[in-house]
DNA sequence: AGCAAGATCGGT
DNA sequence: CCGATCTTGCTG
């Protein structure tokens, strides 16, 4: 209960994502401080994986995810949305979890433009950061697991594999 | 230096 | 289904 710490980070992304959903996240100031409850994550595995950033190496864009887990991977895509993802596990393993819901706000490009989170954020720590962390409520309940979305390029086995969780009252949303 | 594609979204 | 919009990473 209560803000969640190092240890919790330092677990695999496809346990951290499904741990996330029902867990708040805490804006400590500014114009959009508050808290917002997580509703669908999806996870990234690593180097392996070959949806996962960090599979063609190491590079400006994906060095934060060798950070140790609860630090934040934030990036740019299309021109216009900024996607929030929290590394997971231990350092120079490049996992992270990408947040593509909140309570108030479904899609991944519309949590970062809602909570206000953009490139001064990246590289962030969840874990001391005075900004921005995670909250655990001690709320549960059942959730919806499916493959994860916009991957296409990365083929078999990655695009089947059902690392994308989703709260079950959350599903009719799009 | 140039170019193709992207972990998206909103309108048609 | 298509266009917006621009950074990144690969090719040459």
């Amino acid at each position: 209960m209560g803000r969640v710490d190092r240890d919790f980070f330092l677990a695999d992304a496809v346990t951290v994502a499904g741990l996330l959903p029902g867990m708040e996240i805490v804006i400590g100031d500014g114009e959009k401080a508050g808290r917002y409850m997580i509703t669908e994550t999806e996870a990234y595995l690593g180097v392996d994986d070959r949806a996962c950033h960090a599979s063609s190496g190491k590079t400006k864009r994906t060095e934060p995810m060798y950070l140790e887990g609860g630090h934040l991977y934030i990036y740019f895509v299309y021109g216009m949305h900024w996607m929030l993802n929290i590394v997971t596990g231990t350092a120079d393993d490049p996992q992270a979890v990408l947040i593509r819901g909140v309570s108030q706000y479904s899609g991944p490009g519309r949590v970062t433009k809602g909570l206000g989170i953009d490139g001064t954020f990246n590289r962030e720590d969840l874990a001391s950061s005075g900004r921005i962390w995670i909250e655990d409520t001690g709320f549960r309940t059942e959730l919806i697991t499916g493959p994860r979305v916009g991957i296409d390029y990365a083929g078999e086995p990655w695009i089947s594999k059902p690392w994308r969780f989703i709260i079950r009252n959350e599903k009719e949303k799009k």
